[in-house]
RNA sequence: GGCGGUGUAGCUCAGAUGGUUAGAGCAUGCGGCUCAUAUCCGCAGUGUCCGGGGUUCAAUUCCCUGCACCGCCA
């Protein structure tokens, strides 16, 4: 069975959301983008033409004001952050068609003629409305919501303010709306997130606040039908998708919008299951065929290489395991549409066991035996077939549907499943016909040729399958077997019958494609890793802890609020608990850090573990500190060392005891392991600056 | 506070429109092979399918409720 063959030319259009120029790229960011490069490769692995669109959105004031901190005007600040993005994709191999941003001059054109035509058809609508308006939140507030008539995280008592703006008349298309997504069950997918959508479209919609007056903000794109009020977020950021490919009449608009996908996390499918519909049927726009929705990344920090404190942020993982293993566990690891969890344990069990142990080793010891056996050549297959031949073969060409079922449904995890069930029928069917047994026998040199070009044949189907996977490894795979023609203009189709093979072609010696990690030093212990992954969390978000025991905690809200809340593509936590990607820090964040000079006043093992130690550092209170230094220190060494605590890192459990704070040390590459200590005799507790 | 989701083997997670022994990978143990990256192949397990109630001949799967965690909204 082949898959079926394609005929008629097909189209394919997907993209990312825009992502907000106040936060750099993170790891929510990096597989978004790279599931629409594994689907934009993908359909063109299958003969379709597309057109894949990424972007930043830059308008805002958050934008405006992070601009003015820093001195720049906000053009600038947005060109720095969005290159920002424009540099990473390239490292990710993402291959998107365009590059949008919502501050370029066709883009804001675009949004001025969707507005004036909405508007001109009556959907556009003037309104003054009064409220309590608290300056820090910059939002308006309901009675109910105030505490003792106070803003609950400003703590003062807003102002009464009369404002107007313009209204969206989204309540119109309600109907319209759940009528369309019952008669396009694929819509919204997966089926999940279209029952959240109808499960809110059962209340009614209200209209949608879409300006906001200049005198408060002014960075946006001004209402073509009043100089006095800008854009506010939806129609400014929406419409890229129209703008980004070529709306009013470029040819990819024509070519591509009636075939447009949409992909995005689940925090944001509100406005693009509900705005987004209705603003494309008010400009008169047929809606986009499919919003596909994916869920969150929950960051294992304590899972993550750490070694006394230093996470490993996720995106850097890329760098030390290289792109196409990251790219492998992403999409292997996570099912479309689930929460799924990030360890770098867990990935570097993906790359031992997948990747090295079944895929490396596969191709690596295939090519060997070419080599050893064959001289490299690609045989001819001689001899007679039997039924691990057959075996082999129906399993390849079963795959094959398989595999495009599954990736047109989005089940990444399950395709990869399929593929490297095909590994593993090829490991055995090498176990099975034992090559190194029959090229000891003169007699059967036809079978062993056969053999061989079964064996090379299979390694050619799975390295085109992981083509839009691991384009590199891909590449490399089949390269390494002969297949020199250009594949990445082959379709599917063409390049899928059992025989491709080029006989007569030289392969390349064996090498190894993933070498084998050294799994992660981390501790199973289960306290360990469900308190730090609270720790780590909550360190991020708060942002003054005291030393003392008056100790005076600023809420997480607090540290977060001036987040702008409607700025949709803001990763919900993510942003909170991800580290930066190494870029620089500002002083006040340096601040944050409270490290004091401790000195070491007693220092003993931990039962049962063979490297944590409890330690009680005095720096002016006495503080209880478990450290994994066991291998290193011994306890009565300790005793009386100046050491260097970080005093308002959230205390944490280790193997039932409560540490409160953290040792500063250094390891190095060959596992030694060093504390950081103060030269001079200073008082305890003085501060580190 | 309202709406929605999730809770399944030591770990990460699939799955069942209700029905014979509930699955995969990893980790663990034992056996085999030696072409290969100490890799590969075979065998072996283990589960109060979150707690409680209900519907049913039958529920882990449906309904109600409780708990925990997550998302959206207010």
């Amino acid at each position: 069975m082949t898959i079926e063959k394609t005929t008629e030319k097909k189209d394919y259009y997907i993209s990312t959301p825009i992502y907000y120029v106040n936060a750099q790229p993170h790891i929510g960011h990096a597989y978004t983008t790279i599931v629409a490069d594994v689907l934009s490769r993908y359909r063109k692995l299958m003969g379709y033409e597309t057109f894949f669109l990424t972007g930043t959105d830059e308008h805002g004031d958050k934008v405006k004001r992070a601009a003015e901190e820093k001195g720049i005007s906000p053009k600038e600040y947005a060109d720095e952050i969005s290159g920002l993005f424009r540099a990473l994709w390239p490292e990710l191999k993402i291959s998107n068609d365009y590059f949008i941003r919502t501050t370029d001059e066709d883009h804001i054109k675009v949004v001025q003629l969707i507005l004036q035509k909405v508007y001109d058809a009556g959907d556009i609508y003037f309104e003054s409305y009064g409220g309590l308006y608290c300056t820090g939140c910059e939002r308006f507030y309901v009675e109910r919501e105030l505490v003792d008539g106070k803003c609950p995280d400003h703590e003062v008592k807003p102002e009464y303010i009369e404002e107007s703006n313009y209204f969206f008349k989204m309540s119109k298309y309600q109907d319209w709306l759940i009528k369309h997504i019952n008669d396009n069950p694929e819509f919204i997918r997966p089926k999940r997130y279209k029952n959240e959508i109808l499960a809110f479209l059962r209340e009614p919609l209200e209209d949608l606040c879409i300006s906001r007056p200049k005198s408060r903000i002014d960075w946006g794109i001004e209402l073509p039908f009043d100089e006095k009020y800008v854009t506010y977020v939806w129609f400014d950021a929406l419409i890229n998708y129209l703008t980004g490919v070529g709306f009013p009449d470029g040819d990819n608009f024509k070519k591509f919008w009636p075939v447009a996908e949409h992909l995005v996390a689940k925090d944001i499918i509100k406005p693009h299951g509900i705005y987004w519909p209705t603003m494309l049927k008010a400009a008169g726009i047929e809606p986009y065929q499919h919003l596909n929705v994916h869920g969150y990344w929950n960051v294992n920090e304590s899972k993550m290489s750490k070694s006394l404190g230093n996470i490993v942020a996720p995106l850097s993982l890329k760098d030390k395991y290289g792109l196409d293993a990251f790219r492998y566990y992403l999409m292997r690891e996570m099912v479309f549409g689930l929460d799924a969890t990030f360890s770098e344990e867990g990935m570097v069990a993906r790359i031992n066991a997948d990747l090295a142990n079944d895929l490396g080793n596969l191709v690596s010891r295939s090519l060997s035996m070419a080599t050893k056996y064959l001289g490299g050549t690609i045989p001819s297959p001689g001899g007679k077939g039997d039924p691990s031949d057959d075996r082999l073969i129906s399993t390849a060409m079963r795959v094959l549907p398989q595999y495009t079922k599954l990736m047109d449904s989005l089940a990444f995890s399950k395709a990869l499943a399929e593929i490297w069930d095909l590994v593993g029928e090829c490991n055995r069917y090498i176990v099975e016909n034992a090559p190194w047994e029959l090229a000891k026998d003169e007699a059967k040199k036809g079978r062993l040729a056969r053999v061989m070009y079964n064996i090379l044949e299979t390694l050619r189907f799975i390295g085109t399958l992981i083509i839009p996977f691991m384009p590199d490894v891909a590449e490399e795979i089949l390269t390494m077997i002969g297949v020199r023609a250009d594949f990445s203009h082959k379709r599917l189709d063409e390049l899928m019958s059992w025989g491709g093979l080029p006989i007569g072609a030289q392969v390349m010696p064996a090498s190894q494609l993933f070498p084998r990690v050294d799994p992660v030093d981390v501790d199973k212990s289960e306290a360990l890793v469900k308190d730090s992954e609270k720790v780590v969390e909550e360190a991020q978000s708060v942002s003054v802890v005291k030393v003392e025991e008056e100790t005076q905690t600023v809420s997480a809200k607090e540290a977060v609020a001036v987040v702008d809340k409607k700025r949709w593509w803001r990763w919900g936590k993510k942003q909170k608990t991800e580290l930066p990607l190494g870029g620089l820090i500002t002083y006040d964040e340096f601040k944050r850090l409270d490290m004091r000079l401790g000195v070491v006043t007693n220092a003993v093992a931990v039962p049962k573990s063979n490297k944590l130690l409890k330690l009680t550092v005095n720096i002016g209170e006495e503080r209880t500190v478990v450290a994994g230094i066991g291998k290193h220190y011994s306890p009565d060494e300790l005793v009386g060392k100046r050491v260097v605590l970080l005093a308002n890192l959230e205390p944490a459990k280790l193997m039932g005891i409560e540490s409160q704070g953290m040792v500063l040390a250094v390891v190095d590459d060959e596992g030694g392991l060093a504390l950081v200590t103060i030269e001079k005799e200073l008082l305890p507790g003085s501060r580190l600056s």
